[in-house]
RNA sequence: GGGUCGCUAGCUCAAUUUGGCAGAGCAACGGACUCUUAAUCCGUAGGUUCUGGGUUCAAGUCCCAGGCGACCCA
């Protein structure tokens, strides 16, 4: 770290914190003995976890005894103290088990020591595994470490920290204190691992494409704007993978797919953060069509993995991520919601009348095909519940993809929606150097006209396709939006651990 | 950007309707209890009621401005 970027350090006035509030000033008392008094361990050794004793003894009677000492380490839970005994639950990774403290045992002295404990410390205890009165397996101890003291009061034992953001804040808490919350980021590995594995399987080469980039290209979308020091030159985050992904399609991967972190500088709401996680494949010889067949089988697999079934609840209903998924095109779908027959070749002043029919805001420099798109998102999107692949965009909308073989007017592409929200964009990828380079410059007439989303032109993309890109299908699918479906949450915060948030009131400078 | 709601003890929330001593549970502290499971019981302590103005004998409560947040809409 440099002296420029160095954060202010503040430990002084932590300490002065903790030493000013009743609650934690005895914490801090009790920590100092210890720190005076040789240290905390550096490393500690346990022979099973929660669920490892769980499963060793699934079906002792109460009061069964087993003569096996083990030692386990976790967090100590608030204990119900009966005089000379106390029951003192345990957290580790693995789930909780109970301390059973009695002062026979464990002698006097240590009884005491025991009983100086606070929620929330961390411990390790060795004792045998013994079932109390009531049926609950403990283990009875004679010896137990304090590994680490918290200085800090635990949330809520029974309510939890139910504040969203909080929870998003100190997730630590909300991990600590919620168990859905640990239950989502494990879904969430899970998932990951799972679309990993998917595409492994099918003989895709995962890769890393670059973060840090002179120019964001590859999406609509505004991008975080930083600079290189050494260099002298600004950079931009990615808003996409697509276009070096394509480029390793042409360098010859044919099978490629990235996960990765994606940056957008726009606003935040229930499904956007700025930065966000996107799957992106690509597949030589594919059209749009093979990369449908892909993403059912895909999704019903992450599905099966995060739930166990492909029929799943979101929202209070029903949903069946099970394949294969309706398909309607996006001009049909609109149609049907106007009860009318505007098309692609309707003239743009009727069509603009009736997107303003509609309450929509439309700018001078929409052509019929942004037009309808615009309809399309208006009166159609937000119904379509079960699983829907909306097919056939505009060309204006989709530069990237290629022109239909047999329609004029539109690509072939498709997106995926699902309660109302897209979860995944595709289409047969434009390879044609030529027509790529004309759609970039009516993009580039887009942004000129105060788009200010419209695509750049990347030179060297046009290159690579000079070079020859094969048929291919190329897809991108949204992560968390993924995660959010299967782990029946509303909110993209949920699924992300830190999810990017305004500097706390203190925090800044 | 607009609208609605919210901000009270470490945490979860009352008290706001109708202005009148700022409360409970958990956590903490002291005590009782060798089979608890949100243990129970007795006792103690804990507050810049988001901030700043205003009205009033009196403001957590009413008014104005601001901050932060949640939800809905654009």
């Amino acid at each position: 770290m440099t002296a420029e970027d160095e954060q202010p350090a503040t430990p002084a006035e932590n300490v002065q914190s903790l030493e000013t509030t009743a609650l934690t000033k005895e914490r801090l008392a009790k920590y100092r003995a210890v720190i005076e008094s040789g240290g905390f361990p550096y490393s500690f050794e346990r022979t099973d976890t929660a669920a490892d004793l769980a499963s060793r003894f699934p079906d002792l009677g109460p009061g069964a005894t087993t003569g096996e000492v083990v030692t386990i380490a976790g967090r100590l839970q608030t204990t119900r103290e009966m005089g000379k005994l106390i029951f003192a639950p345990v957290v580790d990774g693995t789930g909780a088990l109970q301390l059973f403290v009695d002062q026979r045992t464990l002698g006097d002295d240590k009884f005491a020591a025991f009983r100086d404990l606070d929620p929330g410390d961390w411990i390790g205890a060795t004792g045998e595994v013994i079932v109390t009165k009531r049926g609950e397996l403990s283990v009875r101890i004679s010896e137990f470490d304090l590994l680490q003291k918290s200085l800090r009061p635990m949330p809520d034992k029974w309510h939890g920290l139910k504040d969203i953001e909080q929870r998003s804040r100190r997730r630590y808490l909300d991990l600590l204190a919620n168990e859905d919350a640990r239950n989502v980021a494990i879904t969430r590995a899970r998932i990951v691992s799972e679309l990993r594995k998917q595409f492994e399987d099918r003989g895709y080469v995962e890769v890393e494409t670059p973060v840090l980039l002179p120019q964001a290209t590859g999406a609509a979308a505004r991008p975080f704007k930083t600079s290189h020091s050494a260099l002298d030159m600004d950079m931009y985050l990615r808003i996409a993978t697509e276009l070096y992904l394509k480029r390793l399609v042409v360098g010859g991967i044919e099978k490629v797919f990235e996960i990765g972190r994606i940056f957008r500088n726009e606003g935040i709401d229930s499904t956007h953060n700025p930065e966000f996680t996107m799957l992106e494949s690509y597949e030589a010889f594919a059209d749009f069509n093979d990369i449908m067949t892909l993403v059912e089988d895909v999704v019903a697999a992450c599905a099966i993995v995060a739930t166990g079934a492909t029929g799943i609840t979101y929202d209070g209903r029903t949903i069946d991520l099970a394949g294969p998924y309706r398909r309607a095109t996006m001009l049909e779908l609109t149609q049907e919601a106007l009860g009318s027959d505007v098309d692609f070749d309707t003239p743009i002043p009727k069509l603009r009348s009736v997107a303003e029919e509609h309450g929509i805001e439309v700018e001078d420099h929409w052509g019929s095909g942004k037009l309808v798109e615009a309809l399309f998102d208006e009166l159609v999107e937000a119904s379509l519940w079960e699983p829907t692949y909306v097919t056939e965009h505009p060309i204006e909308t989709s530069p990237l993809a290629r022109v239909h073989r047999s329609k004029p007017h539109v690509t072939e592409r498709f997106e995926l929606f699902i309660a109302g929200d897209e979860y995944a964009n595709a289409f047969s990828e434009l390879n044609d150097p030529f027509d790529q380079r004309a759609r970039f410059e009516s993009q580039s007439a887009a942004r000129a006209a105060g788009d200010e989303e419209a695509h750049t032109i990347d030179e060297d993309y046009i290159r690579a396709l000079e070079y020859g890109l094969p048929p291919t299908g190329g897809l991108g699918l949204g992560v968390d939006r993924l995660v959010m479906l299967l782990t029946d949450k509303k909110h993209i915060r949920e699924v992300i651990l830190f999810p990017t948030m305004r500097a706390e009131a203190g925090d800044e400078s």
